[in-house]
DNA sequence: TATTGTTATACTCTATAACTATA
DNA sequence: TATAGTTATAGAGTATAACAATA
């Protein structure tokens, strides 16, 4: 019965609101991402890092900063371990000389293949309530709001 | 420029993940959030606290704890800090002596009003890409990952 | 024996400011 | 003057283990 004991507090306020909803969603996820993502000593973080690194576009740290929502920094200590690991190297940009393009190694990429493997698996676990179509919406949905411009101060 | 200069990693792979996504969205609406709470000195989880104290549903810290993906002594922790704020108290259960029923005070009660309005600028804020319509789709559809049962281990 | 709340501890994540080298 | 990356630091969030009181 403890699964179910605070399956009243459905009915209090807080429950309809889409912020609470939305962390509650992604703490479970997140929970189960970095599980199954452990044993490659991978977290949510450094995968995703790793896996824009196996996409050939060879981003900046101030790309992945952007595009992750993190501050330049936190992208500093994220490249270090996986450039330590031999996952990643920073490359530099012959159009700029401040900026580092972030490339996998192919351990980077041969380990990026396993991750996702996890990550796929650890989605369909989050996402074992809704049908295909349902992921679909929830995808678009989901896209909109992650990228919404942010509204001006 | 500075705006758009990560959209081009739009194409990578992980653009797609609904976790990434999700995570992405949490992370903005939280910092929205964070922002129009900061000024009543709550955040994102301590305002979820009190509005479950003001729900009259009297929860123990154990279910609050369930209900919000947190640990008991993290609850411990944001109970306290309420409480010495005066904003919420700690009732004996009658029925067992081992269990708090956290319940709102007055000044909880007006706090609360404050901060739900707060929380409802933020979620518009935060769902702006979305018509009234999508706003109840993606509701639905993260409440039921949300509190979707955990697969045994 | 099991559960509620508590304390302690360690680690991860988030946020800010200051610095350097380039532009 | 502004930007990319770096360093340092502090505070918030997450995860575990052990304990006392109670069931």
């Amino acid at each position: 019965m403890t699964d179910a004991s605070s399956s009243r507090l459905h009915s209090a306020a807080l429950a309809d609101e889409i912020e609470f909803l939305a962390a509650r969603a992604r703490s479970v996820g997140t929970a189960h991402a970095n599980a199954l993502l452990g044993p490659l000593e991978l977290r949510v973080r450094s995968y995703a890092v790793l896996a824009l690194a196996c996409s050939d576009l060879g981003p900046s740290q101030r790309e992945l900063a952007e595009f992750l929502n993190l501050d330049a920094s936190q992208v500093v200590a994220l490249v270090d371990e996986l450039e330590r690991r031999s996952l990643v190297s920073r490359d530099p940009d012959p159009r700029d000389r401040r900026s580092n393009a972030i490339v996998a190694t192919a351990a980077g990429h041969a380990l990026y293949e396993k991750a996702l493997a996890a990550a796929r698996a650890a989605e369909s676990q989050a996402l074992a309530a809704l049908s295909p179509d349902e992921r679909v919406q929830l995808r678009e949905l989901l896209r909109r709001v992650a990228f919404e411009p942010t509204p001006q101060a």
